[in-house]
DNA sequence: CTGAAAGCGCTAACAA
DNA sequence: TTGTTAGCGCTTTCAG
C-alpha cells in the first residue's frame, strides 16, 4: 500500500534511489557504500557515479539502528560555574573533536547538571569531562552499559576507567622547584576543596614541604572557591602575615595572575618581594607584570588519550578491564620566582 | 525466521518488552510515550510502571528514523588555527550547549576544515560558528536543504539567515572615545584581514576618523595575524613612530595585553604615555599592569538568537524567509585610556 | 480507546 | 558476484 509521502526534515536521495538509477539491488548498494571487495568492477563504478551525481549520503539513522552500533560518543559537561572561566574545557574540546574527527565518531555534547536524566540509549559511548556534580548520570551510564570514560578525576567508588593529571605530583614538583631556591616560608592557595583538583595540589603542597622538612603551618592554606575575588583576599591576607612568606603557590594561574597584581598594587615586587607560581599554564600568564611560572597540564593529550582508551572500549568484543591512567605534569619555568639567600 | 541474536553496543529493552510486560501492544506503549490523551488511564498507569521497572527509555535513533525528523544540531567549528585562541569559541560553545539543553535538542560538534566531507542526512539543522574556511560546507549544508545559520559573519554572497556582531559600530565607538578624550593621533593594530571582524573593525576604526575629521594615515594601520607575537611587532613599530602616537586602538584584547606589556617594558605609563583600547573583553584583559578598556560582544545572546532563530527554521512548515541580525557591542570603559589637552 | 501492520533507510544472513 | 528478505525500534495510518 501506498503510503502518504513523508516530509523528511531534508528531502534526500535513499539507498532506493541510487539502487535504482543504477540499475543493481539495495544489497549492493550497501555493499558499495561499505566497500565490500565482492563488488563487481563495473557496478561499482556506476553506483558510485549516481552516488556522486544524486548527491546521496547515507543516513547515519538507518545505518546504526540497522547496525545496532553507534558511534556517536556524548562529551558530558558539568554544568559547573567553574567550568567556563578556565581554559581547561576548551584544550579539552580542541583535544577531544579534533580525534573525533580523525575516527570518525560523531561527537555530542552534553552540558548538564544533575537534574537532567540523559539518554544513552544509542550513544556508543561517553566522556565525562570531570565528574563534579554529575555522579548520579555517571551511575546512570553505567547502569545502562555503555562504555565509559572519565577524564580528570581519579575515580574509586566506581568500576570506571579513568584517565587524569598527577596534581599532587604536579603540586610537589612546583613546591620542590620553590625549595629548591632557598624557600622556606611558603604558602598555598587553594582552590575549591570541594574538587579534587585542589585536594590533590594541596596534599602535593604538604607531601613536599614533609620531604623537604619544613613544618607545615595550617594558617599557610588559604582557601578559595578558584575565583578572582578570593584570590585576591588571600593575597591580602598573605601580605599582611607578619613575617611574610617569601613565596606563594597558587592553585591556578588565574588566581596566581591575581595575586600577582595585588602585589604590584601594594608597590612589591615580583618575583624579589614574593615568588609566585601557578598552575594551569594558562595562556595569559604570559601577560601581566612579569611572566609565571606555572605548571602545565598535558591537556590535549589527556583528551586525545580519552578518546582512543573509549574507542578501544567500544570496539571490544568481551568486556575489557578497567583502566587507570596518570597523566604527569611540567614545570614550566618562567620569571615568577626568584632564589632567596 | 529467527535470526542471530544482535549485540548492540548497550543493551537495553525496546518498545516490545515493555509491550509485553504491560499486556498491551506496541503502539499503545508509543502512545504512552509520546503523551497522546486518548489512552486509557488504567492502561497509561501500567505502561508507565513497567517503563520506570525496565528503566526503559526510547532509542532516539529509532524515534528520528520513524518520524523522519531530527532534533540534532550540529554545530560546525572552522578548524582555524586561532580559533582555539580565542575565548570566543568558549562563549560560543556554552550559549549554544546550554540552550540546547533547554529545548531538547541534540547538540552535535564538528571541528572541520574544507577537505571534510559532513553528512548533512539526518540532521534537523546547523550552525556555523563563523564560516572562515567553510564555505564549501555551508554550500553543501544548503544544497541538502537542512536549515542553516551563520554565526559572526555577514554572509551576503548565500542565501542564508545569519546573525552576527556590529563590528563597525563597536569599532567606530572605540575610536570615538578615544577621540572624545582628546585624541587625535590614533593608530590601529588590526587583526588578520582574511576574517571579516578585522576587516571590519578596520572600517569603524576609519569611520570615526573620517567622521572626527581627522585624516586617515595608510601607515597607522598595522596588520598582524590576531597574534600576539606580531602585536609586540606592531607595539614596537608604534613606539619609533617619530611623533608618537597617544592612542592605540586594537583589534583583540590579547593583543593589546601585549602592546600593554611592551609599552611597559619600555619604561612607559598606560594610559599616560599611551592610550590602550582593545576589543573582546577578554577575562584576562582585568590583569596586566592596568585594566584594559575594551568593548564586549554579546557573544552567549548570539549564541542563543542562533539556537532560537534555528529552531524556527527548523519547525517551520514552509520555507521561511532569510533573516539577518546584527547584534550591538558595549564599550567597557576601565584604566588603560587617559584624557588628553 | 486499542491493535495490526506498513514503513522509515539501512545491514546482513542466505540462497542463487 | 548479486538479489531477496527479515529485521533494527519506533511511528502512524487504518480498522475495529
Amino acid at each position: 500500500m501506498v503510503r502518504t509521502k513523508k516530509t523528511p526534515s531534508t528531502t534526500r536521495f535513499s539507498i532506493k534511489d541510487v539502487a535504482r538509477a543504477s540499475g543493481v539491488s539495495i544489497s549492493t548498494v550497501s555493499r558499495v557504500i561499505n566497500k565490500f571487495p565482492s563488488v563487481k568492477e563495473k557496478s561499482q563504478q556506476k553506483v558510485l557515479e549516481v552516488i556522486k551525481q544524486l548527491n546521496y549520503q547515507p543516513s547515519l539513522l538507518a545505518q546504526r539502528l540497522a547496525t545496532g552500533k553507534s558511534n556517536v560518543i556524548s562529551l558530558i559537561i558539568p554544568r559547573y560555574e567553574g567550568m567556563f572561566y578556565s581554559f581547561y574545557l576548551l584544550e579539552l574540546i580542541r583535544g577531544i573533536g579534533t580525534l573525533c574527527q580523525v575516527l570518525k565518531l560523531d561527537l555530542l555534547l552534553n552540558i548538564t547538571d544533575s537534574n537532567n536524566r540523559i539518554n544513552f540509549n544509542g550513544l556508543g559511548g561517553v566522556i565525562f569531562a570531570d565528574i563534579i556534580g554529575n555522579r548520579i548520570q555517571l551511575e546512570e551510564a553505567l547502569v545502562s552499559g555503555v562504555p565509559v570514560i572519565v577524564i580528570n578525576n581519579c575515580v574509586t567508588n566506581f568500576a570506571v576507567s579513568y584517565i587524569a593529571i598527577d596534581n599532587i605530583g604536579g603540586a610537589e614538583n612546583a613546591v620542590d622547584y620553590l625549595v629548591g631556591l632557598g624557600h622556606k616560608n611558603i604558602v598555598h592557595i587553594s582552590g575549591d576543596l570541594n574538587t579534587q583538583s585542589a585536594l590533590q595540589r594541596l596534599e602535593g603542597y604538604k607531601r613536599s614541604l614533609e620531604k623537604n622538612r619544613i613544618s607545615f603551618n595550617e594558617g599557610y592554606v588559604l582557601k578559595t572557591d578558584y575565583s578572582r575575588g578570593q584570590a585576591r583576599i588571600a593575597a591580602e591576607k598573605i601580605l599582611k602575615i607578619p613575617k611574610r612568606p617569601t613565596a606563594v603557590f597558587v592553585s591556578s594561574d588565574s588566581m596566581a595572575l591575581e595575586v600577582m597584581t595585588v602585589v604590584v598594587e601594594k608597590g612589591l615586587k615580583v618575583p624579589n618581594d614574593l615568588s609566585i607560581i601557578g598552575y594551569d599554564d594558562n595562556p595569559s600568564g604570559l601577560y601581566g607584570p612579569v611572566a609565571l611560572t606555572t605548571v602545565r597540564q598535558p591537556l590535549v593529550r589527556m583528551a586525545e588519550q580519552a578518546v582512543k582508551e573509549l574507542k578501544v572500549l567500544m570496539d571490544a568484543k568481551d568486556k575489557p578491564k578497567i583502566k587507570r591512567m596518570l597523566l604527569q605534569t611540567e614545570l614550566i619555568v618562567r620569571e615568577s620566582c626568584a632564589s632567596v639567600k
